[in-house]
DNA sequence: TTATAAAGTGTAAGCGCTTACATTAAAATC
DNA sequence: GATTTTAATGTAAGCGCTTACACTTTATAA
């Protein structure tokens, strides 16, 4: 069995509050003592029980990420921001994987609802206002990130902005016909890519056109795979007369494209959204998404909020910018 | 403050005795109480404390995966892997993220210490022998993945034998000056991938050259990255005479090295390793990880052992298939 | 009906810590 | 040297649960 604080007491011959102290409030202990009792500590390779520790102070120290699968690089990103933010703290982090099978909003209650941490940051999570109204009644203090709302504190990405952004710039380029590679209809993020792309349509006087909306058929991770945007640039490749250009709404859906059009030898000026690593390898043009700073935005709002509970909601949101390569600019070059 | 099991006891009339029962073993309490707790349960939002319950029962029903940062899709397959073997038990899982800045070696040091969970899992952490003893010491379930040691249970894969198969694949293809996109050279799966690559040339009669392995200045992660295979294939590009082929050491550098191939306009038979969803998507030859079924397998055998801690360790080694496509097969028709 | 077993519930101890408060030892003041 | 402060340590009461054991019902058998 593992040692507990009276094993250490006793070998140390002191009180168990005084070890106890040796580890949280060292200062208050006669360093002779403290020498002593980490001496033993060290012996006897005693590490406080952390939900002893946890259940007499209330205090854990801890802050849960609730993500879904960590799908790609738009993860390892946040995290990063997350990490650093974090580095400077006190706080130790734990990912709370949250599947697709299942229904996200359950998964993210019982996880809240055991309240593991002090905070929780919930990443790519899209849920209805009815939804995180009912998490809010856990109480419990929670920063959104890449998602929006008014009842929790929260560090977002304008998508509309970015798409509008991404279309327009096509169309500046002289594209009339711009088909967009979207994926699950009632996603947030798609809803709000939509909405940019037909915004920028609209105020370059061009007419929407239902059928310029293109999806694929792999609808694992809301159709934002890579399998989904193969298909999808398959499906735009059957199109006649085929479009112009291609907004496609994600990197990752982008490579399976940019597959598509490799096989059929054809050539489509084509951006995309995210700005992954990968994606300045394969010369994609897209919009970029601020991850890492959004992560270390995130976290330290939530920071804030642990330390002062009463702060008034704050969101913030980030700007997208476009980051230019091949895939619109040397289209004809690159031809095979 | 959140309910405790004193509240639901009391607004329910029956003892906190009970109210526990109803959670652990439901079947134990007549049904009609059953149904009274439940429903005061419901109403006041209670859900019992998970540090009160740890320490009281010394459950946890908690598996930790330790890994390093969740860079690719290696994870995300092993972490599929390790959540549907899970779903049929009655664990959770908590990832704990081993940042490269710091010493690995301490992050899961303490993290083991805390015995924040029932088993660990130990991902893609390559520890010395001395490392992995004094991690015994702490006497917990641990299972590697992606890591072979006769200390621990482990789920590994034969890393040797993928790089000679890919390696054999070249020179049977008719190359003889193979160049060997490597990283940081005293990473484990370096030093493995290297053997093998030096056997496959000494079983048929190719002398190994030095000149022929080649690394990226970026040793991020170990040198694992788009960056370092981008620079070491500039390298190699640089070199004269130019190799005929190159075996690449990962996915993930393989995307630089074709970023640089490209940029080049040179057309160079590349095989890689790892077998990443991307990778069908770029056509680049690799050699298969079965990352899912790692996974998938060490958790089942890290269960086993929660269940009986007296099983002899067991080591499980999976094997390498290779993966064909157009990074070696089509490549004068790929040539720009 | 009464004895006996089975089912359901309650009581209370304890899991390994933290921390308010009490106590004692050491230092500072006069 | 006696008295007051201050520093260092100890005592003991919880934190919110689980569970062995004791006790009370209810069902079953005779």
């Amino acid at each position: 069995m593992s040692k507990t604080i009276y094993d250490i007491a006793k070998a140390a011959g002191v009180s168990i509050a005084t070890v106890s102290r040796v580890f949280n409030q060292a200062e208050s202990v006669k360093p002779e003592t403290r020498e002593k009792v980490l001496k033993v500590v060290d012996e006897m390779g005693y590490h406080p029980h952390v939900y002893a520790q946890g259940l007499a102070s209330k205090k854990k120290n801890r802050i849960v990420m609730l993500a879904p699968v960590m799908s790609n690089y738009f993860f390892t990103e946040v995290l990063k921001g997350i990490q650093d933010s974090l580095a400077e703290e006190n706080y130790e982090l734990n990912i709370v994987n949250i599947g697709h099978k299942k229904d996200a909003y359950n998964q993210v209650a019982e996880t809240l609802k055991k309240r593991w941490a002090e905070g929780y940051l919930l990443v790519s999570l899209h849920f209805s206002e009815k939804e995180l109204k009912a998490l809010q009644k856990f109480n419990v203090p929670v920063c959104l990130v890449d998602d929006f709302s008014t009842i929790f504190d929260s560090v977002s990405f304008n998508n509309e902005e970015g798409a509008y952004l991404a279309t327009e710039y096509l169309i500046e380029k002289g594209f009339k016909r711009i088909a967009i590679l979207s994926a699950k209809a009632d996603s947030i993020p798609i809803r709000d890519r939509l909405k940019g792309y037909k915004r920028a349509l609209d105020e370059h006087g061009i007419e929407f056109s239902e059928s310029l909306v293109v999806t694929g058929d792999d609808m694992a991770r809301d159709g934002f795979t890579e399998l989904s945007g193969y298909e999808a640039m398959n499906k735009i490749l059957a199109m006649d007369p085929l479009s112009d250009a291609v907004f496609c709404t994600s990197d990752t859906k982008a490579v399976g494209a940019q597959k598509a059009l490799k096989e059929h030898k054809v050539d489509l000026p084509l951006i995309s959204f995210d700005n992954l690593t990968i994606s300045e390898y394969i010369g994609l043009s897209t919009v970029n998404q601020p991850m890492y700073d959004m992560g270390f935005r995130a976290t330290n709002k939530l920071i804030q909020r642990l330390h002062n509970p009463d702060l008034r909601i704050s969101n913030e949101v980030h700007h997208p910018e476009l980051v230019i390569r091949s895939s619109t600019e040397n289209v004809n070059e690159v031809t095979t």
